[in-house]
DNA sequence: ACAAAAGAGAACAAAAAGAGAACAAATTAT
DNA sequence: ATAATTTGTTCTCTTTTTGTTCTCTTTTGT
């Protein structure tokens, strides 16, 4: 049994990578297309090598066949650690209660506590001067107190959620942006959730 | 059997802290981009001291071969923990070789490349304003040519290492700080050794 | 100044990867 | 039903990448 090239595994890797995303045993042409390969010829050749390599096995369920992982490999892939749940982006205006988890996102121990956390995508400019940028993510600790200066995922009278500063007395909730060209927003106690607090940023620079 | 020169050291090193993130056994191609080296013939040499030597030995698994590490090697160094090495701070002063790994970080795979990569930590506020910190860890994957424009880890003069956007043509090099308060420095190319691209970059708010 | 080490670059054969055409069976559309 | 499309499969041909070997220049240490 030979070992795999670069590119078989590659086409292995993706295979794995996406194999919930496919409904249906895929077609050589999807797959060119997500790889792509132009030729299905070419991208034939390195499915076989991946039969003849146990990971990969033709499907058997309908007369014209189309290929699936071997249940090894899935098995493999579903003892790995998952890490913390990616639950989607923050400043959309949506309570992180409604969003679903879509993933999960290895995250190194000093970003996160030991207490539950998830992480979050953050949209919009609101944070910039805490060095926060659009596009990066955050790692949330889940919790429903914090302490005046931290930067926490807040629900606002339940419905929009934001990170923010945040500075709170008995009487009011001031929800501070880092950004200048954006204004705190005061809250009755009652109108405000906190939902977590930040314990780790990441960005990554991989495509400008 | 000889001992090593330096330059084969140095390949070794590169090949045992980086085993891992090969999928498959490395190109010569590969290993001249990772180690700044422009002809493979150079390397041929060097690896080639180094099968003589009994660190590396020639793949079977595929006609076309390549390298891997020895089993021996291999299983001395699956004893440590994965991710990738921790290397120190930058700013301070030191060449990046110059320094031991001294441990391991997970890394989400957004923040990495699928070529070698390593992590650093940040002292100094030349970057505060491209949204790195003091304090933060960068991602740096492990190159030796850049883009202009792009941040990279430049070792100047062979004694100091920074992390500074640069800007580069045939006469000069520029290395410019994200800080209003730091002034652009500029190299003759020859002073400018490029240590790698910055692609990923953390935080951590657990204390403060 | 000398020798060892390291590097650049060209050349070459073999392997790998890809493009594209062809065809029959299966599927879908009309 | 027939026609049109999509599927897996096989084939040849071209391009790219790979390991390998060479010669020549540059760097380095003594």
């Amino acid at each position: 049994m030979n070992i795999l090239t670069r590119r078989q595994r590659e086409v292995f890797n993706y295979l794995r990578d996406n194999h919930d995303s496919f409904a249906c045993p895929p077609s050589l042409n999807e797959l060119c297309e997500g790889l792509g390969i132009v030729s299905r010829g070419s991208l034939y050749k390195h499915i076989m090598a991946l039969i003849a390599a146990g990971l990969v096995e033709p499907f058997t369920g309908n007369k014209q066949g189309g290929i699936r992982l071997t249940q090894q490999v899935i098995e493999e892939d579903s003892t790995l650690p998952k890490g913390l749940p990616f639950i989607g982006s923050i400043a959309a205006g949506k309570p992180i209660e409604a969003l679903a988890t879509e993933g999960y996102m290895t995250v190194p121990d000093a970003l996160k506590t030991d207490k539950p956390c998830y992480v979050l995508q953050v949209k919009g400019d609101s944070m910039i001067e805490a060095g926060i940028y659009d596009g990066d993510w955050v790692v949330i600790e889940q919790c429903s107190c914090a302490k005046n200066g931290e930067i926490v995922v807040a629900l606002i009278e339940k419905s929009e959620a934001t990170l923010k500063y945040i500075q709170q007395t008995a009487e009011q909730v001031l929800l501070l942006p880092a950004n200048a060209n954006m204004t705190a927003l005061s809250y009755h106690p009652d109108q405000v959730e906190i939902q977590g607090v930040l314990v780790g940023q990441m960005r990554s620079y991989r495509f400008h």
